[in-house]
DNA sequence: TGCCCGCTATAACAAAAGACATAGCCTCTG
DNA sequence: CAGAGGCTATGTCTTTTGTTATAGCGGGCA
């Protein structure tokens, strides 16, 4: 299993996930970067509540972001998908207010977190990129909250599947591995603030509407 | 009516909304800002899907960003206060995916959008700090998805007025202008995702039970 | 091969939240 | 000072969603 990938060959930044960049940066970028790491699905890649000292992209397959409520009830608050920040969202230096679990096999780039001020420092550039992804990463939330907020469960399903569709799109879906769609009804039931039977029940009346499949 | 407020001077500096910056940088900051705004309650900001050139911090008063549906469904994303961003934090230079109000007669400092790129380039200090008010920001989104998903509309609204009460502590509540409470019943169940009778019930039930007032 | 387990599917019933209607209170304004 | 309009309050009924229970299917594994 190769467990590298250098920064010069990404096939996330020949695909459109991330802003064209000098080569002078690139140089940092892989500098900056520690290693690749592979992990099987279901591994939690950061804890709730936990410091979390790394700072990752994900470089393939998928994730999620959520929060745990004390009596168990989870609340899914978006899925990361290739050229995603992970552990950078938030406080930028101190405990993750979330957690952050694979859903397939995931390939992530590690970055050590004391680079950041460099990155800032050093490369305005960089630092604008990062920025951005993280406000794009933020759009991504809003609709999530205006779906959970104002749709009912059919609109909900919907909406998700939709916008899935269209982030994978962007960041060019066929790159080899096929992985198709790894959520779960309970993935969409968290996500979407639903229960697991009413999201099964949705899907259903979705397909024999002919909306999928 | 005062119209300008020195950087320098800025009580939302004093009372640690702000990181500490140097002399240089608020020299900087004060060059960057382009005037000082007073708006009344009500009034529009940004408008949902209008390009929106400006930039602002939020220095005195009570706003919200909100989406909406076609069918007029809305939902308030987040509640802003004094220190809080607005406009930064979507796509950077395009158009915004989300319309921001006022609640309460409200100040704003104006900057304008093309001096964000030489506060990147010559004040890595400033960019590290917008980087982190906008976590923050994203912080409170999260707690409100995890609500608004999971929670039912006792422990919603709850949440939420603690929620409050705990940012307006943070940004020092007593700044002389006591605006106290200005959402109304609506601005709560829009943000809840709940009906405005609904949220009036829970309300009166909190009460009855000493929650609150 | 057969059993366990994770996932999907469906039915019957219960609870939560929404819709509609109506009323009261207060402030602003003509 | 009367009327309008915004906000809060409350009752009744409807709809949506959740809960519990049960079953089937397919893959991994002893």
């Amino acid at each position: 299993m190769e467990n590298d990938h250098p920064c010069r060959e990404c096939t996330l930044r020949k695909s459109g996930a991330f802003m064209k960049n000098s080569d002078e940066e690139i140089t940092f970028i892989q500098q900056f970067k520690t290693r690749s790491i592979a992990l099987e699905p279901g591994t939690l890649i950061i804890a709730e509540g936990l410091p979390s000292e790394d700072l990752y992209t994900l470089y393939s397959g998928w994730a999620f972001r959520f929060k745990t409520l004390s009596d168990g009830r989870r609340q899914i608050l978006n899925f990361l998908l290739p050229g995603d920040f992970i552990g950078l969202q938030e406080k930028m230096a101190d405990i993750s207010p979330h957690g952050v679990e694979a859903i397939t096999a995931v390939a992530l780039c590690r970055f050590q977190r004391s680079g950041l001020w460099e990155l800032y420092k050093n490369h305005p550039g960089l630092a604008y990129d990062v920025t951005w992804i993280a406000a794009n990463q933020k759009d991504v939330l809003d609709e999530n909250l205006l779906s959970v907020g104002r749709r009912n469960a059919t609109e909900r399903v919907a909406t998700l599947l939709t916008q899935i569709y269209k982030r994978l799109k962007v960041i060019g879906t066929a790159r080899g591995q096929k992985i198709d769609f790894p959520l779960t009804q309970q993935h969409i039931a968290d996500a979407l603030g639903l229960s697991l039977v009413h999201t099964n029940k949705t899907l259903r009346r979705l397909t024999k509407m002919g909306f999928h499949q």
